[in-house]
DNA sequence: CCTGCAATAGTGGTTAGCCACTATTCAACC
DNA sequence: GGTTGAATAGTGGCTAACCACTATTGCAGG
């Protein structure tokens, strides 16, 4: 699989000449380039098209998220491999959603970064074992919930969804909107139809579980 | 207010230089000792006594937590200033209930550290502006309820209340619990009682409202 | 023009949860 | 040995929410 060209990207010298020590130690890898942020590393990338680009998302200017979705837009065949601090959801889902091909939290061990190049470098994707459980099951699920309110409800339905989500009954509901309670307990109906939900409650349920997303 | 005698602490060199260059170069503060792990930090204030420790809380061995809960468990007059990488929640309340003066996010501008040890010098307390949602309204709020359920429900009772708030209905907790639903709907009636709510599905809305804390 | 969707409104029936009682058993504590 | 608290169980009544209908108005698109 012949030589690996390489580009590093941290804001901190002393971890980005850590890191840079690091996977210089392994034989087919050669750092044929490194930034102190994320303008600088996008310019080497778009230069020297490198095999694998490891940037620290906690950059000055442009991020390392950012440089990703630049990259990554441009169907470069530079691959991206991101570092964080941060063990947040949010920056998770975002780069996963643009197609990075590693993510990793900065505090774990130095192999696990050699493991990641290793995975990229062979067309897989790696993620640090702290993030998978925001992958899996319940988040899952829930954005996927969260697609079908989006798409299938109509504007009307999703206010009522999130007044039913802050607890209000539908009378109260009916008060607020000025309509009638029997128009509320409609759309109730028609929504519990759309979302296919069932059982006393179900709605109540269903919006309290989607909470501040709403 | 003479002379202010400060240690700091934190396992990356860059960053501790870094924050002893800062502080050093005002008139009035004197950086006495440093140390790159928790065990270290600990054994300076026991020795030298400063005036404030700044004590990073990612570090090996002890965490900046466990020293600020050791140092102001022993009523030492050395106030903390506790600095972290992380906007969790979790740390942040476990840090205000140990009684830490100071609470930094490390992104953070190094005048605001400067501005923390002006204020904690004059017996005030300074928190980044990003932990301040943490304490008021909701959070506040939602940690008395907690603290009501801890403390009013007995064992049967908090149970059954996790059931509810996994979405389960009477009879289905009837059934995990082996008694009769008419036990069950007992105790909702009791725990709603006791905690003074009132109207329908009150006591589904209170426990989702708690999600995960249960 | 007509079809379809959204929003409105109504009727009637079922049920889970709340509310207010009473009652028994058992263990702990003074 | 009486009191207290917890857990158990039951009855009866009430209502919000669910469920399944029907029906009207109005708007947008083919």
């Amino acid at each position: 699989m012949g030589q690996l060209n390489i580009i590093v990207a941290d804001d901190h010298p002393l971890y980005r000449s850590g890191v840079i020590d690091a996977v210089s130690k392994m034989p087919n890898i050669r750092v044929v380039a490194h930034a102190e942020n994320g303008m600088k590393a996008y310019q080497e990338i778009i230069a020297l098209r490198p095999d694998i680009a490891i940037l620290d998302i906690e950059m000055p200017i442009l991020s390392g998220l950012d440089v990703a979705k630049k990259v990554l837009g441009e169907k470069h065949q530079t691959r991206i491999i991101l570092l964080t601090m941060h063990k947040t959801k949010s920056f998770f889902l975002d780069a996963m959603e643009s197609g990075v091909q590693g993510y990793l939290l900065k505090d774990n061990a130095i192999e696990e970064l050699l493991q990641c190049i290793a995975s990229v470098e062979q067309g897989n994707t790696f993620v640090s074992p702290q993030f998978k459980g925001f992958l899996n099951n319940q988040d899952e699920a829930l954005s996927e919930e969260l697609q079908m309110v989006k798409t299938l409800l109509t504007p009307t339905e999703k206010v009522i969804l999130k007044l039913i989500s802050e607890g209000r009954t539908s009378a109260e509901i009916a008060d607020l909107l000025f309509v009638s309670p029997n128009t509320v307990d409609n759309h109730r109906s028609n929504i519990t139809k759309k979302l296919k939900l069932e059982g006393k409650n179900s709605l109540l349920k269903f919006s309290m579980r989607l909470q501040n997303e709403l």
